[in-house]
DNA sequence: TATTGTTATACTCTATAACTATA
DNA sequence: TATAGTTATAGAGTATAACAATA
C-alpha cells in the first residue's frame, strides 16, 4: 500500500469519526460524562476507582463526574452489600435510554450516508469492515 | 448493507479514529492549541476571527490559545496591511516542524498496523479508501 | 457606527494533597 | 495499616460582557 493511499485512509478515518460523534451532538451532558455512560454501557456496573482508571482521570474528578450523573438521574450509586467502602456504579433507565438514543442517532446519520453509496461501493466497505476492526484492535 | 455491519464499521472507525490520535500524544500542547496548529497548516495564515470560527469557540478564547502558541513560539501573529484591526496568524517554523512530526508519527503508527495485513486485506483498504473518503465529505 | 480583537470576570473540568470511613 | 472514596484548593480552558482600536 503507497504512502499516499495510507494517509488518505487516515484522514478519512479521522475525518468519518469526528462526523459521526457530531451527529449525536447533545448539549446536556459533558464530553467526560457521555464517556462514562458508554464505559457502563459496554463494561457494566462498576466501583468508582475502576471507572476513574478506565476514563484515565483521578478519582476526585470521577467523584465529580459521577456526582453529576448521579444529581442528573442517568447512574445509580450504591455501597457494595461485601465492602461498604466500595461504591457500585451503574446505569439508571435514564441512562440505558440516553445510550439507545445516542446510538439510535448515529445509525441513523450513519445509515444516511451509506444510502449514498451504490450496491458495489457498499459490498467493498462490507469486506473493509471485518479489516478495520482488526486493525483498531491489534 | 445490514444494521450490523453499519454498526461494526462505525465502531471499528471510532476506535481506530481515537488509536490514530493516540499514537501521537504529546504533552507539550493542548488539545486546542494542537488544533488551531493543523487548521492553519490545512487551510494557511488567517485572521483570528476566521480560526475562530473554524474551530468554533469564541474569540475571547482563540485571543487566549493564539498568545499561548506565539509564546511558544509555533506561530506568528502580526497586524494586516490593510487594516490593522487584522491580524495574519500563521505557522511558524516550529509550528510547521509539529505539523510534520505529528505526521510522521501517525503515519508510522499506521504503517505499522497495515503491515500486519495480508496483500489481499490491503487490497480491500485501498479500494474502500476512496469511499470512506466520500462518506466522509458528503 | 460597524468590525476586529482584548480585558475582566466567572464557571467548568481537572489535578494534587489532605482527609474520612471501612477493612 | 491499607484501601475506597471525598473534600479542599489551585490551575487550565472556556464563555459572556464590557472595552479599545481601527475602519
Amino acid at each position: 500500500m503507497t504512502s499516499e493511499v495510507n494517509q488518505q485512509l487516515r484522514f478519512a478515518i479521522q475525518k468519518l469519526a469526528r462526523r459521526i460523534r457530531a451527529s449525536s451532538a447533545d448539549e446536556e451532558l459533558s464530553e467526560a460524562q457521555r464517556s462514562v455512560l458508554f464505559t457502563l454501557a459496554n463494561h457494566g456496573t462498576q466501583s468508582l476507582g475502576s471507572l476513574s482508571e478506565h476514563e484515565q482521570v483521578t478519582p476526585p474528578t470521577m467523584t465529580r463526574t459521577v456526582s453529576a450523573l448521579v444529581s442528573s438521574g442517568y447512574v445509580s450509586s450504591t455501597s457494595a452489600e461485601d465492602d461498604a467502602r466500595r461504591l457500585e456504579i451503574g446505569l439508571s433507565g435514564k441512562g440505558e435510554a440516553f445510550i439507545e438514543e445516542t446510538r439510535r442517532r448515529r445509525d441513523a446519520w450513519f445509515t444516511k450516508q451509506l444510502g449514498g453509496l451504490s450496491a458495489e461501493q457498499r459490498r467493498i466497505l462490507e469486506l473493509a469492515t471485518p479489516i478495520l476492526k482488526e486493525l483498531a484492535e491489534s
